[in-house]
DNA sequence: GTCTATAAGAAGATAGAC
DNA sequence: GTCTATCTTCTTATAGAC
C-alpha cells in the first residue's frame, strides 16, 4: 500500500479509538513510519486527512448500498430466496451479517469514529443516522415485508416488526464495540434472539 | 448555585457536546462568567474537573440504583403492582421511563459524555456497560419475570424477552440523542413497540 | 519524498496584585 | 475569589537541505 493510502488507514484507526482531537499528526506519521513534516507532502492539513476519510467512507457505503439495491430491486428473485429460507438459513444469514459489520475493519472503524464525532459534527451525525437507522430500516422492512407476503411470517405492522428484528442486533453491535470480551455472549444472544423472533412472528417450521 | 458547582455543571454540558479534548478551560470559565485563572482556585486542573464529574455521576447513579433496589426487593408488593397493571398502565410507565432518561439533564449529559469517551477510557466504558446494559437487564428481567410469574406474559426465556423489551427502547434513545428532531417519531414508535411486545408475549387484555 | 530545524499559535497552568 | 500578565508545553504547519 502506498504512503498516501497508509496515512488514511492509520489515521482512521487512531480517530476511531481516540477521536479526532486526541490524535496528533505526529501520531499518525509515527504509525506510518515517517516524520510529521513528511506527511504534509501527502495531505495539506490534519483536517484534509479527516475529510479524505469521510469521502472514502461515503464512496464505500454508496457502493455497498448500490450492490444491495440491485439485489433488492429484483423482487421476484428475492422473494423466491426468502420463501425457501429455513430457520437455520436465516440464523446463519443473521450471524454472518452481524459478524461482517462487527469485524470488517472499515465498518468497525468508521462506525466507532462516527460514534465519537456524532455530537460534534452534524455531517457525521447524519451519516450515522443513514447507515445505522434509515438504511437498515428500509432494507430490512423490504426483506421482512417479502417474507411476510410469502406467508412465512405474520404481522400487521412491518415497521415495528423490523424494529423488533433490528434493534437487538444494533444493541449487541454497540455492546461489542465497547467491550469486545462480550462477543461470545453477544453471539449466543443473537442466535436466541433470531430463534425467538421467528417464533413470536409465527414463522412456519 | 455556587461557583464550584456551576463549573461542574457547565463543564459537563460542554464535555457531553464536544468531548473532553475539544473543551478548553477558557470555555468552561466563560460559561461560568469568570476568567480561566480564577477557575484554578476551585479545581487544580482540567482533569480534576472531569474526575469530579465522574465521582458525582457514580454517586448519583448509586443512589438511583439503591432506590430501585429497595422497591425491587419488596417482591410481594411489586408483583401485586404488576399483576394489576393494564396495558395502558404499562404504556404510560414505559413512556415515562423513556422520557425521563431522554430529557433529564443529568442522565442525558452523562450518557452523551460516556458515549464520546467510551473507546478512550476503560473506566467510562465500564460505567456505560453497567448503566445501559447490565443494570437495565437485571432490573427489567426481574420485573418481566414477576409479570410472567403472575401469568400476564408468557415466555420460556426471560433474558431474550428482556432484550426484546429493552433493545428497542435503547435504540430509540440513542436515535434521539443524535437527532432530537426524531423525538416525535421515537415516541410514536415506542408506543407501538410496547403494544406489539404485549401482543407477542401473550399479555392478557 | 523524507528529513532537521523552526516558526506560529493554542491551551493548560501559575504568579502576584487587588 | 477574581483579575492581568506570563510561563511552559504541546501541536500544527512551514522552510529548506538532501
Amino acid at each position: 500500500m502506498d504512503t498516501k493510502q497508509r496515512i488514511l488507514d492509520e489515521a482512521l484507526t487512531l480517530f476511531s479509538e481516540k477521536g479526532y482531537a486526541n490524535v496528533f499528526v505526529g501520531d499518525i506519521a509515527e504509525r506510518v513510519g515517517i516524520k510529521a513534516p513528511s506527511l504534509y507532502k501527502h495531505y495539506k492539513s490534519k483536517k484534509a486527512i479527516f475529510d479524505a476519510i469521510i469521502d472514502k467512507m461515503n464512496e464505500s457505503f454508496a457502493e455497498q448500498a448500490k450492490a444491495m439495491n440491485i439485489n433488492g430491486s429484483d423482487a421476484a428473485a428475492d422473494s423466491a430466496i426468502y420463501e425457501s429460507m429455513s430457520e437455520d438459513n436465516l440464523l446463519a444469514l443473521g450471524r454472518q451479517f452481524f459478524l461482517f459489520y462487527l469485524h470488517d475493519d472499515y465498518n468497525k472503524r468508521f462506525r466507532k469514529m462516527l460514534t465519537l464525532e456524532q455530537f460534534n459534527n452534524k455531517e457525521l451525525a447524519d451519516i450515522y443516522s443513514k447507515l445505522y437507522v434509515d438504511d437498515p430500516f428500509s432494507y430490512q422492512s423490504m426483506l421482512l415485508g417479502m417474507v411476510t407476503a410469502a406467508g412465512l411470517l405474520k404481522t400487521d405492522n412491518v415497521e415495528i416488526m423490523t424494529l423488533h428484528f433490528y434493534a437487538p442486533i444494533y444493541f449487541l453491535l454497540t455492546v461489542c464495540d465497547r467491550d469486545p470480551e462480550r462477543e461470545p455472549w453477544a453471539l449466543k444472544t443473537l442466535d436466541e434472539h433470531i430463534k425467538q423472533f421467528n417464533r413470536l412472528y409465527g414463522r412456519k417450521k
